[in-house]
DNA sequence: ACCTGAACACCGTTCAAGT
DNA sequence: ACCTGAACACCGTTCAAGT
């Protein structure tokens, strides 16, 4: 066991400088300790021995931070692919899904990805993995280039939906409370929701999500994209 | 022009008996006149002329207070059919693009559309609405049950998407970095990506929105739902 | 240039005490 | 039962002042 002090001058151990890296870092291994919602200006600075205002230097606000997690999970993506090469939709699924299971875990990072276009190292990575499964399948590029969007955007969000309800209380409340008006729902005024009934909410999540996908995939083989308006596209 | 002394014993108007409704009503006005952010409840219990404390006799939380006010404004979905009934597909285009616009003007509320299963009348109308073209469009019942889901989680995280970016003033910062990142990066990191190019951000908001909605209703007119699992399904 | 203490302007929610 | 003041336990961000 080494002892605390070392060769330096004065007895505590020096307080390290502050840095961006630094600041990350501080704010990876706090988000892992005690989740995102920990990760505050705030905190950091006292975890880090100092007053928020001298973050200030070095990250433009909390956004910029939570982005710079966001990366940094996302290189945990599972990017393997199935054995056989004409299963590349089972791969986008399972990669997806594993996309997902990140996100669940920590929905303010969904947040992130959702509201913060993200351009980081790990996200292009995905992204690339994703567009080369679906050029694998034989989609023509510009459907890809929108396809990949949409995929991502469902993804996301539904790691916020269930995310975000996991860690609130009252996610079971709300749950009942549509199951319940479903029910009651009266066949005059809502027939069709009344006649599907139990339907609406059936299926595990895991069966919902994989369908969802395969729909994205099955629309977007079949879908073509509509010619460049004659304005400027942007 | 009426004075404001009426017939009551003290000059100051009575103060009103504090009620849900009358809870619900302030937040409304004041999200109407200053946005969603200023629905706190410190704010409405100084616009009611108490402490925030006594509003929790009447609302839970902020959460329910966001989602009674949510189900108020998608009272304002646009639900007018096309005049031509096989022209199905469109009104559901467009019925969720109104339904998108309500809740880019007020990300709070997508976000609590997506967290918060919503239940209320309004809510169940719009679904009921959804269900009603699915099921003219000739789309079969399980399908619609799980597509209508979908249509929903992606029209309201669109909404959140580009409303929370409209008011962060750093949105194009994102987007710009983003552009960067396709144009930089290297054909041999991510050659897919690096292929397609500006097609990957090309086409306007509207003309994205529209093909993703006809990519998922192309995928739920041919992708089957898979069969009930033997265990029990929830 | 980098760092800081202190302040500004807020939050949601709880609780003991009153009416 | 309903209502309240005050407190608890926080936020992000800015700014003037220091080194």
């Amino acid at each position: 066991m080494q002892t605390a002090q070392r060769s330096s001058r004065r007895e505590r151990p020096a307080k390290p400088a502050l840095s961006r890296d630094g600041i990350v870092a501080t704010a990876q291994r706090v988000m892992r300790a005690e989740g995102l919602e920990q990760v505050t200006m705030r905190r950091l600075a006292s975890e880090l021995d100092t007053g928020p205002a001298s973050l200030y230097v070095y990250v433009q606000n909390t956004a910029e931070l939570h982005a710079a997690v966001l990366d940094e999970m996302l290189g945990h993506v599972d990017l393997s692919s199935t054995s056989s090469s004409d299963q590349w939709a089972d791969s986008i699924v399972a990669s997806l899904w594993s996309y997902t299971g990140i996100l669940v875990e920590h929905p303010g990072l969904a947040r992130s990805a959702l509201v913060t276009r993200p351009s980081g190292p790990n996200y292009l990575a995905f992204v690339e993995w994703v567009l080369s499964l679906l050029q694998l399948g034989g989609v023509p590029a510009e459907r890809s280039a929108w396809g990949v969007d949409l995929l991502l955007l469902f993804a996301t969000s539904i790691a916020l939906e269930h995310g975000t309800r996991r860690q609130v209380m009252d996610a079971h409340d709300d749950e009942e409370a549509l199951a319940r008006a479903i029910q009651q729902a009266s066949a005059e005024d809502y027939p069709t929701i009344s006649a599907l009934g139990d339907r609406l909410i059936s299926g595990s999540p895991r069966e919902r999500f994989e369908w969802h996908v395969r729909v994205i995939l099955a629309g977007v083989a079949t879908t073509p994209v509509p010619k460049p308006s004659p304005q400027a596209p942007r």
